[in-house]
DNA sequence: TAACGTTATGTTTATTTTTACATAATGAAT
DNA sequence: ATTCATTATGTAAAAATAAACATAACGTTA
């Protein structure tokens, strides 16, 4: 393979997860339910979501479930049986909580992307260094 | 554990978790070996620190050596044996990652909060509407 | 040299998480 | 009335993760 001239020394990424948690600490709104969130605004089932998220229908219903539980709120507007077999579509508030984690979101990574340009420089710094 | 953050209104805290990764995906430096890495400084040694982490001593020395490894230099000085049974003291190489990951956490906190902030507003925003 | 507390590592057991399977209900279209 | 794809939910099986257990090596000190 070709020579990169990537820094060697850092093939090293830094990653993060957001989420929402009640008091008590259960998780409400993870990386992934915002995930399945979205796939159900864009393929309109949770069945549908499910599978595009690599996830079992089982494991994404009771997600979802557990979110609206702990929000108090309904995510979903669902509906069974009709032509297409029914339908999960996101209420207002859900869309609402896209909308506010995907600020969130953007926000974070640009406050990321600097502290990991400093992360860099200061691990750079004792390059020569032996370990 | 990973900074919480408490939306009064809401009762929802805000969490996140930063770690670092190869290219490839795996886990170099978690949250929680961070952790360890903290404690083993403290404590002195790998047994000492995996207690004091609440983890099994064969769980902390698999992450620790997992870590070694995808790093590619050794994060402890490890001795075996003597009045003490032995020791794990972290390399300077360690010393570095800590200040570097400690450096990225107070960023990180800050733009967490700030971040929050602007969420918790707008999600108040949408607060009388029906859901 | 015997003892002690630690690192080191393989193997087995337990726990947790996810998937798989099963089965019912729904309601529009055929 | 039957069909169809979906929601809904309980339960069993499987997979992933972590703990427990079992040894061994090590080196200082009594």
């Amino acid at each position: 393979m070709a020579p990169k001239r990537k820094n060697s020394r850092f093939n090293v990424l830094l990653n993060y997860k957001l989420w929402l948690s009640s008091v008590s600490g259960e998780d409400i709104l993870s990386e992934e339910t915002y995930g399945l969130l979205r796939a159900i605004l864009e393929k309109g089932s949770l069945s549908a979501a499910a599978s595009k998220q690599g996830i079992s229908y089982r494991k994404a219903w009771g997600d979802l479930k557990k979110a609206e539980s702990l929000l108090g709120y309904e995510l979903t507007e669902k509906k069974r049986g009709g032509r297409e077999g029914g339908h999960s579509r996101l209420t207002p508030g859900a869309l609402k909580l896209l909308e506010a984690y995907d600020a969130l979101r953007t926000k974070l990574d640009d406050a990321v992307e600097e502290a990991f340009a400093g992360f860099k420089k200061s691990r750079n710094a004792g390059k020569s260094e032996k370990q």
